[in-house]
Formats: C-alpha cells, structure tokens, sequence
RNA sequence: UGGGGCGUCGCCAAGCGGUAAGGCACCGGAUUUUGAUUCCGGCAUUCCCAGGUUCGAUUCCUGGCGCCCCAGCCA
C-alpha cells in the first residue's frame, strides 16, 4: 500500500473516528469498499476507496474489499477482475483474498428465519404492482397487505419454498413487517429477499432467493467487525433501517455515516449511463480515456498518485457539491511535471528552410530530459537544415506581445539556435506553407550579444521525424452538468476526440505503452497501452500545459 | 404539502462562543533556452436571510428562504 501522502484536513468522519477511540467505543478501525460488481469503477468509486482505505491505512486498521453481488442479474466476474485491478493499481491491498455478500447467504437465510420466527417477518403474496399502489405515497401512509397476518409456520413454510424453487419470480417476497404507515417509505415493511431464477457469477443456481440490499449489507458489515461503516448520502434514509435488522437479530452494529458523492463538472457518474456510452459507442469501451473511469484515466495516462491527491483535497463533507475538473487536472500536472521526461513533438506542422546552414550537414545537439533533474540525463536532438515548427507559433501580422515567429521576428529554437524569419512562401491560394529562415550559429547555449531574444519555440528536423498518432481529448460533453440536460447525450462533446499525425524526434518510437512524455510547450501525453504497435506508439494527450497566451487572447 | 439532509470567497473546504486556515480558479510581479515549472504578493470587516441570547455568535436559540435525497421484488 502506497499511501505516503500527507495525512489531510480535518473532516467530520475523522472527528467521528477520534472520539469513538478516546471515548474507548472502538480501539480499531475497520472500513470497507463494497462495490456492486456490475461496472466499472469511476472517480467517485475512488473518493470512496481513497477514504475508506485512507482511513484504515492512518488508524493502522483494515479496510476490506467487499464485492455486493446480492443482485445475479446486473453482475459479472468481468466487473469483479476489473474492480480488483483498479483498486490494486491505485495503490490498496485488501489481504490474501476479496470478501463477497455471496459467502454469507447461508448465514443471512438463517437470519431472515430468525425475524420470521420472531414475527418480524412475513411472506408477502401480492404482486409488485400491487405492492407499490399499497406503499402510499410520500404524504400518504400505505396499506396493510393481505398477507401480513400469516401464521409464523405458513411463513417459514412459504419462505422454505421459496428457496426451494417452487414459486415463480416474483410470486411471492419476504418482507420485514415494520411500519406502513412509517414517514420513512424504507420503513414500510421493506422487502427482504425476491425470488429470483437466475445464475449467479459465484454460486451458480445454489439460490433461487436473493436478499435485498437493505438486508445485507447492515449484516455483512457485522459479520466483518466493520466499525464505521461509510456510504453516500443517499443511503441516510436507509440507516433505521441498517439499525433496526441489527438490532432485532441482535448482532454487532457497526455505524453507518454518509458522506455527499462526488460530482464532476462536465462528466456523468451514473453507472447506468457510463454503461449506455459504452454500449451505444458513443465512447471505446470502459477504458475510453474521455470517460472518468478509473481503467479510463489509467490509460489517459493520470497516475494513480494524481487521483489519490485529489481524493485528498476535494475533501470529504455532507454538502452537494461540484467539484471543477480544473481540480483534477491541476492534480495530473503536479505529478506529471516531477516524473515526465521532456520530448518534442510538433502537432500542426510548419516547414522551416534555415538557409544558411549546410544542406548535407546533421548535428546532434543535446537536450536535457527534465531541465529541473540534470541527474535524469538528456538525449540527442538531430538537426539540420529542415525543420518542422509548430504552426500556431507563426503569424502573418503578430502582436507585439507575441513572441514568435513572423516577419524578421527572431526567436530561440527550443535546445538549439536562434533563427530569424526573412522570407515567407505561400501557395496559389495564399496559405503559408514555408518559412525561410537564417540562424545565427553562435547562440548554442549561449544568448547573443547586444540583443535579446524572448520567444522560444519547440522543432522537429524535418529529415529525421518520425510520424506518430496523436490523440488530443477534450471534455466528454459540453455541459458542467450533463444531467441537468433534457437529455444528457445530447450535451455530448462532438469534438471530445481529435485525431492528427504529429512529427516527433526520433527516440520517441522507442516508447513504451503506459509511458508518459512532457511535449514541451504542448502538454503531457501518454503511449496508449492499446492500440500502440512496436515502434508504432500512439500517444493519447493526458493533459495540456497551462497556457498563459491562450488565456491573454 | 410526509420524512431525512445541506447552506462559510467563482468551485471545494477548515472552523465547534473569542473576533474567518488551506487548495483550485483568478489578478499582479520576480526568475526562466518550456508564455511550463518555481517563487513572492493580492484575493470573504464577513459566514443564506431576519430576529433573539451573550461583554462577544460563522459557531447557541427562534422564524424564514433556498437547494439535495426518498414512493425498485436496484445498490
């Protein structure tokens, strides 16, 4: 477990935590990450886990990795491979083996048995239908079902045959009998198992019942010895209830605290919507570097570190709140910026004739791979008289404030000379295709003498690039909230993905999938794991440098 | 309109009766062969509003207002 990161601010579940040890309520602090494996795991999963498993890591306790496979028709053994990988690869360990809701049916059978037995329990015969017009409504108290007075036996006769397979889904349900007319609709005789036929990924056709939410996860926190037991607000309403099966099965009662989800500008969250831009191909998979899957940002190329520093600092609290992906991203340059090495990369690519030095000439000129880590060492740079520069760093009638290339402007080629611009050639419809520059071959790692020369601007040589794919991403949709659209596919980016081919110095062919380059003056761009051949490396823009002059324009 | 929550700078967020931390963003300025990085400096006399208690309230009380969640045999 990596977790060196600084401890971080106060927030209300570590104030909770302190207490419950001073005051002697716990002497250990026992989390848990219980993901349904039925998706894949986004950013919001991993404020949770760097919570839950941040937490344990600082009080020395243990956090466990608990897949809540309760439902058998949403899940799948892909989601739980996957699920394990990302956790793992930002950084957690959960012990020898993951822990499941499905270990524990047998146990929870036999509770359920206990309320029926205890009169806390009845086998309801309605349909679902029937059971909704009979819940009421939010200022409504419901009805009593027609079911609700079963004798204990007929319901453990019922309840056994329904594990049995011999009632069709939905036939018949275990309820906890509660409160109908409860202000808290989870109250109003909750459901506790549904009769579902159906495969589940771990214990196959063992089971033709199937618990509730409301009736596991309260008990398998209590099997586990979880001593804070951390959700989303959502679930608020649901602790009564997490209390009141505890309580009757009197069983440890581990608390319940909810914190408020993540939410992200310009993203959705929604499990049910990542998976309908996966299946609609609105995006390439689950990994899709646009989307904010944690397997999705692995391959944009964030480092695990940016994503844990970003749990960190957001915080953890009970408001709503929107979270700028300024945020994130300010995250990925801090880490990006100490680890990348330094390459260059032109992207909109601009011919450069430097007339004055020798056409059959190459030199090598050497470039530092981290200008702030000498000890990182440096690379060769093959120059010569044609080159390739960045079209946004030339303008036909520049600003003064633009320091760049344009007519007799001078300006410092990125770890070599100083050329000037004297000649611009255009084509029969007038668009520049050339410019014909002079260097002044004494300013190699040295200024000139006498003037000064601001601009400095990143090359390729034209005869010795190498020709990449590059893919530069841009936000999934176009709205801050997606959500609040009439329809949130319709606040799709249509431009999230650009595709171009860049001309780059030759030693970046040689880079490996997962590797990350800073493309000086352009941004941070990492060799997708993918699609990447050898000595084909296509490289997926992670994020772009701050840019001071976009922002002056 | 039933119940449960939440309201501190543009976005997050500390603070828990003693006179508003920090981060992001933003604005200045310095250094710089990345208009990057780094570095300095600025950025809420005010804590949703209105009353009240108190020597003193963002912190306590009362009343408003605003926002979020709940009527799956999903989690």
């Amino acid at each position: 477990m990596s977790t060196a990161e600084t401890p971080g601010s106060s927030n209300f579940i570590r104030t909770i935590i302190n207490e419950d040890l001073h005051s002697g309520k716990h002497d250990q602090v026992i989390t848990r990450f219980p993901p349904e494996p039925n998706g894949y795991l986004h950013i919001g999963h991993a404020k949770s886990i760097c919570l839950n498993f941040g937490l344990a890591t600082e009080y020395q306790g243990r956090c466990n990795l608990r897949f809540d496979d309760t439902n058998p028709t949403k899940e799948e053994d892909e989601y739980v491979e996957a699920i394990k990988q990302d956790v793992a690869w930002l950084g957690f360990a959960w012990g020898e083996q993951p822990l499941f809701a499905s270990d524990y049916f047998a146990q929870l059978y036999r509770w359920a048995i206990k309320l029926i037995e205890k009169g806390k329990a009845y086998v309801d015969s309605q349909n679902a239908e029937e059971m909704r017009a009979n819940r009421g409504t939010l200022t409504q108290a419901g009805t009593d079902s027609p079911y609700r007075n079963r004798s204990v036996e007929e319901n453990l006769q019922l309840f056994e045959k329904m594990k049995n397979g011999d009632f069709a889904d939905g036939s018949h349900i275990l309820r906890a009998k509660i409160d109908m007319a409860a202000p808290n609709m989870n109250l109003r005789d909750p459901a506790m198992y549904r009769i579902l036929h159906a495969q589940h990924h771990r214990t196959g056709d063992k089971w033709c019942i199937y618990p509730m939410y409301d009736f596991a996860h309260g008990q398998e926190d209590s099997i586990e010895g979880v001593t804070h037991s951390i959700c989303t607000l959502e679930f608020e309403d649901h602790r009564p209830l997490y209390e009141w099966f505890l309580k009757e099965l009197e069983i440890f009662a581990p608390q319940q605290i909810e914190f408020a989800r993540l939410n992200l500008s310009y993203t959705v969250m929604s499990k049910r919507k990542l998976l309908q831009l996966v299946n609609d191909q609105h995006v390439d998979g689950w990994d899709d570097p646009r989307m904010p899957t944690v397997s999705g940002m692995r391959r944009r190329g964030y480092p695990a570190a940016a994503i844990r520093s970003f749990c960190e600092r957001i915080g953890v609290g009970r408001n709503a709140s929107w979270i700028d992906l300024s945020i994130l991203e300010d995250c990925v340059r801090e880490q990006l910026n100490e680890t990348s090495f330094r390459r260059q990369a032109v992207l909109k690519p601009l011919k450069v004739t430097i007339t004055n030095y020798p056409h059959d000439k190459v030199e090598e000129l050497e470039a530092p791979n981290h200008p702030q880590r000498p000890e990182q060492g440096s690379r060769m740079l093959p120059f010569c008289n044609e080159l390739w520069v960045d079209r946004d760093d030339f303008m036909q009638a520049p600003p003064k404030k633009f320091f760049r290339l344009g007519p007799d402007r001078e300006v410092r080629l990125r770890n070599g000379y100083i050329i000037k611009c004297d000649e611009i050639i255009k084509d029969d419809s007038g668009e520049v295709v050339e410019l014909k520059c002079s260097a002044d071959l004494d300013t190699l790692g040295k200024n000139p003498v006498g003037r000064k020369v601001k601009g400095i601007i990143h090359w390729v040589s034209a005869r010795h690039a190498a020709k990449v794919t590059v893919r530069s991403y841009d936000r999934l949709f176009n709205q801050e909230n997606p959500d609040k659209a009439e329809n949130y596919l319709a606040a799709l980016n249509p431009e999230s993905l650009h595709v171009s081919e860049a001309l780059v110095e030759p030693s970046l062919l040689a880079a490996r999938g997962g590797e990350t380059f800073q493309f000086e003056r352009v941004g941070y761009f990492t060799v997708d794991s993918k699609d990447s051949g050898e000595g084909q490396p296509v490289f997926n823009r992670t994020v772009t440098l701050r840019d001071a002059w976009a922002k002056m324009k």
